[in-house]
DNA sequence: ATAGCGCTGTGAACGAAATCACAGCGTTAC
DNA sequence: GTAACGCTGTGATTTCGTTCACAGCGCTAT
């Protein structure tokens, strides 16, 4: 319990707020994932959208509770006005300066089959502060060009190209057989974080971020659960109903 | 605490195994996507491997712990002898049982774009107890076709085509300004599940299952902890070294 | 002015999932 | 035959994320 209750004009020092300034990063992954989608959401408004929200209505945009966007917007050290609610553009400062690099970050996707070409064609819209910024390929056919406004590398270069750019995330899209030897490839090059889209776990050495992204594995969760509920009867639901 | 100790032959039955027995499915989504790995893994073993395994060797598969495999598989009521592990076919039957649904499951993908190519391609690969049935997009030199072994139809058909063939799993790969209204006309023909790679979140009324595919923030997510990282210093890792 | 409403900020309670730790037992080694 | 080992099955514990509930306060209406 902080203060004896006088009327401060200073925002106030919280001990989350003091954990936060302080340069520990508690944030957890859920939340990154929340603040994520905060951002993108509230910068998908209509142009004449008012210039403040409040919780519950960026609650309705992301599909969670009002609780949970004041927890997560406390989390940053932003706050809002009871009266007026969150200021949208210096809460999406906010949110940048909590998950962006300020020296911009780099990608390299590896394995430019089908999904890698539909996923270049996907991360070409984002923001430059975290681009795709090579693409590899054994394939000599696919190697050279520039697709989707990415170059795309032989895979030989890879050590070269990665510790030349300052490259830190993967994405894999290759075959199951060769995810494995690739990824080790790009650890010893530099790369900390993955997103992994071969059907097979990594296993990467400690001080390693591997977020995998296993479709088929999605697909049977979403059709157990369907299944579920069109049998059993209560499911916990997903997102509230409109 | 259960019984005075005594040799008994039968399995003996334990509170978990009552409840499965009973007709309960609390299997939690983290599990369901646990067993879907563990048999994917189990059934992409060489054919000359031994019959039986070993928690800890399953876990190594998995990048999970020997701790949590016991606990899945015992929640599942599969047990295995101390001596020799888990029967390695029995497991995958016993996964199947829990997963599958013995009369199939038919699944729809909307929007076949880039992404949504690359996914057919992903499913067709499938065991056929869980196939897409069907792909719908509104542009008519799409639809007609066959890819990847599954018919193009028109969007209209929609409602129509998933009630005939009792679809019940949705995967949406439509831009983000049409999934709202897609997926609700797919609620409203009788499906329940979704996958969904646009990158705004659903808005469905409860008894749907919805899971998010939001790459753009996995994306946001691998960035923000490979930065931790780079700078931080510890920060739990993902999946032990090899 | 002043009363009342509604929103933020946050401690506290809750719930669920992961992890620990160990009893029991089959197996192997001697 | 007997001892020691290692694995399974599982209660107990810990950790972590979500949700609750309310104090405090600024705005609006009267």
């Amino acid at each position: 319990m902080s203060p004896s209750g006088m009327g401060m004009v200073v925002p106030e020092e919280t001990p989350v707020r003091r954990a936060r300034r302080t340069g520990a990063k508690p944030l957890s992954e859920p939340q990154v994932s929340r603040l994520s989608l905060y951002r993108r959401q509230l910068q998908a408004r209509p142009l004449a959208s008012p210039a403040t929200i409040h919780s519950h209505a960026l609650a309705a945009l992301c599909g969670t509770s009002a609780a949970h966007v004041r927890r997560d917007l406390m989390t940053i050290g932003f706050n809002g006005s009871p009266a007026r609610g969150y200021d949208v553009e210096q809460l999406i400062g906010a949110i940048g300066r909590e998950l962006d690099d300020p020296d911009g970050q780099r990608a390299a996707l590896v394995g430019v089959g089908q999904l890698g070409r539909a996923l270049l064609d996907y991360f070409t819209t984002r923001r430059p502060n975290l681009r795709v910024a090579a693409a590899f390929d054994v394939d000599p056919a696919k190697t050279g060009r520039v697709i989707h406004g990415c170059r795309v590398w032989p895979l030989d270069d890879l050590a070269e190209v990665v510790r030349e750019q300052g490259i830190t995330v993967g994405v894999l899209t290759v075959p199951a057989e060769a995810v494995q030897e690739v990824a080790e490839r790009m650890v010893a090059a530099g790369v900390v974080g993955f997103l992994n889209f071969a059907p097979v776990p990594l296993r990467l050495p400690a001080r390693t971020f591997v977020e995998e992204m296993d479709i088929t594995t999605s697909m049977e969760r979403v059709a157990y659960f369907a299944r579920a509920l069109v049998a059993g009867g209560r499911r916990k639901d997903e997102h509230r109903a409109g």
